[in-house]
DNA sequence: AATGAATGAGTGTTCATTCAT
DNA sequence: AATGAATGAACACTCATTCAT
C-alpha cells in the first residue's frame, strides 16, 4: 500500500507543526512539570498561538497523552529491536536495559515528561497514561520471565529493582558521563555476579 | 512576653497549628502534585482559610520545603537509629534501607511529597530542596563505602542502583503487601549474593 | 456561468446549502440563544466546517438577520393569506391572529430564534432586525384599527394585550395542546366577549 | 430578635459590595443578555476586579440565579402587598396585575434580566431558575381563579393572556408613557367589560 | 492567630473570523 | 463551494498573595 494512501486527511506528508507542539510540549513538560507548563509557553515555543494548539489537541490532558504515547512507543520500538539481535536471555535483558537507557538520553524531554508527569495530574488522560506504562513494564516481565534463575529467586523483586533504578535514572544521569549502554550494562552485571 | 518569642513562629513548644498544615500540605501535595495543590485547599484541610497560612509559611514554595525538611530529618533520623543498632557493614546498610523503606510508609504523604515535587517547581527554595536530598544521600554513600567489596566493583553504581530501586518504590509499592523491611532485605539480597 | 449569477449567492435556484444554513443556525439559536450558539457548531449540524459559513453570510449578525427575516417573512406569508380569505374584521383577526400561531409552531425554530434574540445582541443587524419586527407588527396594527370597536377602546392597548399575549406563547406553549388555532381563537373570544 | 443578632457572619449590616454585584450584574444581563455581559464588565460596573466576583458568588450562573431570585422576590412583595389591601376578586387581580407592571419598571434591570434570561442559558442554575417562575405564576393563578366567571371561561386561557401581556410589555414600555397602573388597569378592563 | 475581602496576573479554553488552497 | 489551519482577543474562572482588622 503506497504512502500516499494511508495518508491522513492531514495533509499529505509532515503534519509537522503538531510534531512541533509535541517536541515543545514535551520539553516543557520535562523541565518545569505538567501542570507548570502553561498552554501559552508551549505554544510560544512551537511558533504559534496559545489558541492554534487547540486545532491539534482536544485539551492539555490529551496533548500529555500524546506526549507519552510517542515517548513509549519510541521507548518499545527501540527496546524491540535491540531484543530482537540478541540472543540468550541475559542478553537479551541486558540489551533491552542499554536501549531503554540509551532513548531515556535520546528522547530525553519525553522520557522525563512521562516519568515526571504523574497519571493523577491528567485527569482525563490519566488511567489512558497508567495502561501505556503497564504494557511496556510488561516487556521488562517477560524478558525476566525467561531469565534462567535458582528457583529461590524472587522474579519481581528482581524487575523492581531493575526496574525502578532505571527510571530513576533521569534524576541523575547527565550526557557527560558514561555513555548509556554502559550504564544498563554495570546494572546488570551487578545482578548476574556475587559481590560478595 | 518578649519580643525573643514572638519573634519565633517556629517555637519549640507544640505550636500544633503549624504541624496540622505541614500535615495537610504534605498530604494534597502528595496527591495532587505541588502546583495542583492549592493554597486554598491546603487551609480548608487543615481547618483555617487561605490567608491565614502565611501567619506561619512566607509563601507556598516555603511551605514545600519544610514538608521537605520535616521528612527528609524524619527519614535521616529512622536510617541513624537504625544503623546505630547493627555491627557489619552489609548489616548496616540492609538496616538502612529498611528503616528508609518503613519510613516511605509511615510518612508516605511527606515522602511522597518530596519525591515528586521536582525542585524546579518550588522556585524559591529548589536549591535547598536539592541540597536536603543531597546530604540525605550522602548517608547511603557512606554505608556503601563502607561495604567490604572487591576492588573491581564501581560502589557509585551499586549506590545509584540501590537508591534508585528505593526510591522508585513508592510508584508501586501498597500497604498491604510484603512489610517494606522484607522488601529492603529481598533488595540487599539480590546485590549481596549470585543470580547465576 | 455569467458574472451575475456567480455574484449572487442567493441565487433563484435552491442553493440547497444555504439553507440547510438557516434552518442549522434557527435551531440552535432557538435552543441556545444567539451568544451560546456557536459557528462550529452551526456549520457542523449543516454538515459543513466553521470557515464555509463565509461563503454564504459574512458574519454572524448576518446570519441571525437572515434567520429573522426568513422567519418575519414565512410570519407574513401566511398571515396575508389567512386575512386574505376572511371576510369581516373580527374575522380577519382572528385568522391573522391563528396564523400567527400556526406559524409559531411550524416555523418553531425560526419564531423562537426571532423572539429570543435580542436585537441588542447581534450588534450588526441588530436595527435591521427591530425594523423586520416593527413592519410585521404593523399589519396587526391595521387589522385591529379596522375592527368596529366603541370610541372609548384603546385600539394601542388592545393590540399590545393581544400581541404581548401572542408572542409570549412560545415560552409556554407545547405540540401536545390545544391546536394553535383553538388558541388563538380563545384569545380574540376572550377580548370579544364579556368576562362580567 | 435584634438585627445584629439576626445578621450573617458578613459584616454587621451592608454587605454592600455585594449588593453592588447584584444591581451591575443586572442591569448588564439587562442590556446585552446573559452571555453576552462578561465577567469583567460586570466587575468593572461594581467598581472591583473580575476575580473579586468569586468571593461572593460561585459562577456567573450562580450569579444569574441571584439575580432571579432577588428579582422574583421584589415582584413578590409588591404583589403580595398591592393584593392585600385590595378587597373583592377583580379588585385584586387589577392590583396585583398594577404591581407587577410598577415593579417591572421600578426593578427595571432585575425584571428584565429575568425575563430575558432564558433558563437554558445558565446550565447550573437553569431549573432553579425555573422553579422561581413557577412559584411566581402560581400567585396569578390563584387571583385568576377566585375570579367570578362565568363556567365557559377557561380560566387557563385568561391567566396565559393576560401574564403573557404583562410580561411581555418590558419590550414595549418605556417610562414616558402612561404609568404602569395605568397600563395594568386597561389591560384588567379589557378582559371585564365587552369590546363588542 | 486568624479572618474576610480583595487583587491582578495567569489558567485552560472557546470563539468568530481569515485566508491560501 | 468548501477546507484545513491558524489567529488573537475574549471568556469564565483560579491562584498565590496581601492587608486591615
Amino acid at each position: 500500500m503506497p504512502a500516499s494512501i494511508r495518508s491522513l486527511p492531514r495533509g499529505p506528508r509532515q503534519d509537522n507543526r503538531r510534531d512541533q507542539l509535541l517536541e515543545a510540549a514535551a520539553r516543557l513538560f520535562a523541565e518545569q512539570g505538567f501542570h507548570a507548563a502553561s498552554m501559552r509557553d508551549i505554544a510560544k515555543a512551537a511558533g504559534m498561538l496559545s489558541g492554534s494548539i487547540y486545532y491539534h489537541f482536544e485539551s492539555k490532558d490529551e496533548l500529555l497523552l500524546a506526549v507519552c504515547e510517542l515517548g513509549i512507543s519510541r521507548l518499545e520500538a527501540a527496546v524491540e529491536q535491540a531484543v530482537a539481535s540478541a540472543g540468550e536471555p541475559w542478553a537479551r535483558l541486558e540489551a533491552a536495559c542499554a536501549a531503554h537507557m540509551r532513548s531515556l538520553v535520546t528522547y530525553r524531554d519525553f522520557t522525563r515528561a512521562m516519568i515526571q508527569a504523574t497519571p493523577e495530574e491528567a485527569n482525563g488522560a490519566g488511567e489512558r497514561i497508567r495502561e501505556l506504562r503497564r504494557n511496556y513494564e510488561a516487556r521488562f516481565r517477560r524478558l525476566i520471565d525467561a531469565l534462567p534463575l535458582p528457583p529461590e529467586v524472587d522474579r519481581r523483586y528482581l524487575r523492581l529493582l531493575l526496574f525502578g533504578a532505571l527510571n530513576w535514572s533521569p534524576v541523575w544521569y547527565h550526557p557527560g558521563g558514561d555513555p548509556p549502554e554502559i550504564v544498563a550494562k554495570r546494572f546488570v552485571d551487578m545482578l548476574r555476579r556475587p559481590l560478595n
